[in-house]
DNA sequence: GTAGGGTTAG
């Protein structure tokens, strides 16, 4: 009965898998039971006792699972604690180590086995070459050629390393020199020479392939996509016949091509190719496999009608789907939420069958764009499982729509919640403490940036604002110059408005100077401040001409915020007149910021007509603001013409205008 | 337990 039970049980796993393992390397506490009854060793070529076998079998498969659900030490405590372990023991623990790059202690491992297996050796390259750069790849060549019997993976291996580090004479090499390719060794080069930019000896190789198969046509499609070879990507595809003349599911290489044209915008291409693929075909392949659309191909396509901003296509072919899966109805949420009309986002999202985070990230984020900040506040509390990027959405629209307390109260649950903030976190936080002004603030958030992420260029700008809005400009300065040639406009833009804002004017001009001779192309944001600058030090001449060449040198179309800049300078030097000029040549409407300039100058020189004409203009553009009233009835005042004074004060009545009592902007503390 | 390729959303 015993003896069937085992006979049952060695059927179902197979024998030769369990007599392939060869020698078994005892361990203390298991030889000791060894020398009692012997319960590890084979007895010629049948196991005597399966039981031991079978264990070990589910003792390696339990280090396997420790590894693919990511807990290491878990598996490497359960092989320390093996009683008996062979070479695929020793071989899984190695895996994985090699899956985390961990090389040294993957290393340490494969010294110590006891016996080494091609498998051993194949895993310890692939650990290597994967690493990448030179010293990794030369390790793995090094035991590639030291190791005692090379099978056709430990080829391949070696080869695909040195594709995907750029060496590809390298691997040209070796697989000329390797005595048996096969498939894998053909799609490695294939690939390698696609990753490496060589479009025309990939073809090439391609065609001479003795054999292909489903990987081998993927492979050349993706890699003539990313050479951007849409069209030669499209011929192989339409024209693409296997050797043997027997058909193949083409429908993955087919939904990669209609992603290529998705993201070129290519949106009528990619229709093509989809309506190509045979909806239901019931004639079975000779693999079993059908050729037809599946649920991606739909999806796929629905995504290149969303990326063109054509919801009305991406509907109609939404309606038409069968079969929807979560990716369906969130690919469509995302394409409402991306032209803003949140109203269908929400009807979708309310018809959905199962929502996942990402569901409800897009309506967070596309509450959060629209600035309906109560629903954003509405559904991120009712997520049943947030993310980190549902938690950087909300306070990405809280900082937008300038709730600074509600984004800092929310940063702050956040790290009490457990969920670490990222550089996204950050910036938005730092984005913050520059619209509060609180440098306080500014400057812990800054060591949190030193102490949790690798600061990026974005990142660094957002600090650059930050210490130069709060008037910080030397650590700005070191900020930037830390940059190096990383600068981006946006750097400049920062340093030059912070100088700008706080009365540096010739540090501002210093450095707008330097952006030239970087050649760093200037965009109207550097020219407000610029502009700004010149007004403030009182620079007519460099004012005009800066002005002059954002459009000649620079092909910068001046706004109207760089005319008001413009009627600052000239109007505070005492051209009153200039100014006017220039208002009424400017080829748009004249906003309250130019006519409040104009009003501005017109007082510091006491040229109460010009200061009429602006202030009557002020009038009409907000009828309800008392300012230019005010401003004129103390110039009528100041020069003791009470009857004007009093006629200013009665059009204030009869326009039942209030004076606005002073404001102050009162620091909340937190 | 090891080698090549692969489509979709924030």
């Amino acid at each position: 009965m015993i003896l069937l039970t085992c006979w049952k049980m060695m059927r179902r796993l197979k024998i030769d898998t369990l007599t392939k393992f060869g020698t078994f390397e005892v361990s203390r506490r298991a030889s000791e039971v060894a020398t009692l009854g012997s319960h590890c060793f084979f007895s010629g070529s049948r196991p005597r006792n399966s039981f031991r076998d079978t264990s070990l079998l589910a003792e390696n498969k339990k280090i396997s699972h420790f590894i693919r659900i990511g807990q290491i030490n878990e598996a490497r405590a359960f092989f320390d604690n093996m009683g008996c372990r062979n070479t695929v023991s020793w071989n899984s623990m190695i895996s994985g180590y090699v899956k985390r790059r961990e090389m040294t202690k993957a290393r340490k491992l494969f010294d110590e086995m006891p016996e080494r297996d091609v498998v051993s050796w194949n895993l310890m390259i692939s650990g290597y070459v994967s690493c990448g750069g030179n010293r990794f790849i030369e390790e793995g060549r090094c035991l590639f050629e030291m190791m005692p019997k090379r099978d056709c993976v430990s080829w391949n291996t070696m080869i695909s390393g040195y594709a995907k580090n750029g060496m590809m004479d390298q691997a040209l090499l070796l697989f000329d020199r390797m005595p048996h390719r096969n498939v894998v060794s053909w799609n490695a080069v294939v690939s390698g020479l696609l990753q490496n930019g060589d479009v025309m000896r990939a073809i090439e190789f391609f065609n001479r392939m003795p054999e292909r198969d489903a990987a081998s046509l993927s492979a050349l499609v993706s890699g003539l996509i990313q050479n951007e070879e849409l069209d030669g990507a499209a011929r192989v595809l339409l024209e693409y016949k296997n050797k043997d003349g027997a058909k193949e599911n083409l429908v993955h290489a087919y939904n990669t091509l209609i992603a290529g044209y998705g993201q070129k915008g290519l949106v009528d291409e990619a229709r093509k190719l989809f309506d190509r693929i045979p909806f239901r075909n019931d004639e079975r392949d000779k693999n079993n496999e059908r050729f037809e659309r599946n649920v991606v191909s739909w999806n796929t396509m629905i995504m290149c009608y969303v990326k063109a901003g054509d919801m009305v296509s991406a509907q109609e072919l939404f309606e038409q789907m069968i079969e929807r899966d979560t990716f369906s109805w969130n690919t469509m949420i995302s394409g409402y939420v991306h032209v803003l009309d949140m109203e269908k986002a929400s009807n979708l999202f309310s018809k959905m069958p199962n929502r996942d985070t990402l569901s409800w990230n897009l309506m967070v984020s596309g509450y959060s764009l629209t600035g309906n900040l109560e629903l954003v506040s509405d559904f991120f509390e009712k997520m049943p499982e947030k993310s980190l990027v549902s938690w950087n959405s909300v306070i990405a629209g809280y900082e937008k729509y300038e709730d600074f307390n509600g984004a800092i109260e929310l940063f702050l649950r956040m790290q009490s919640e457990g969920e670490k903030p990222d550089r996204h976190t950050l910036s938005s936080i730092l984005s913050v403490s520059t619209g509060i002004m609180d440098l306080n603030l500014g400057m812990q958030i800054h060591q949190l940036v030193t102490k949790t992420v690798i600061p990026d260029t974005p990142i660094n700008n957002a600090l650059i604002t930050m210490y130069s809005r709060c008037g910080a400009i030397l650590e700005a300065r070191t900020i930037f110059e830390e940059l190096k040639l990383k600068k981006e406009v946006i750097s400049w833009n920062a340093m030059i408005g912070g100088y700008a804002s706080h009365g540096y004017a010739s540090e501002a001009l210093e450095l707008f100077k330097l952006m030239r001779h970087f050649e760093v192309q200037p965009t109207y944001i550097t020219f407000i401040s610029v502009l700004h600058a010149c007004a403030h030090a009182g620079l007519v001449e460099e004012g005009r001409r800066i002005f002059k060449s954002m459009q000649s040198e620079y092909g910068v179309e001046p706004t109207v915020e760089h005319f008001a800049s413009l009627v600052d300078i000239v109007g505070r030097h005492g051209q009153l007149e200039e100014a006017l000029d220039l208002i009424k040549s400017m080829p748009f409407e004249p906003d309250k910021a130019v006519w409040g300039a104009l009003l501005g100058a017109s007082r510091v020189h006491n040229n109460v007509e010009m200061a009429r004409v602006a202030a009557e203009e002020l009038m009409k553009l907000e009828p309800e603001s008392s300012t230019p009233y005010v401003l004129l009835h103390n110039m009528y005042a100041n020069m003791g013409c009470w009857d004007d004074a009093a006629d200013i004060r009665g059009m204030m009545e009869r326009n039942n205008i209030q004076k606005q009592t002073a404001r102050s902007w009162i620091d909340s503390g937190y």
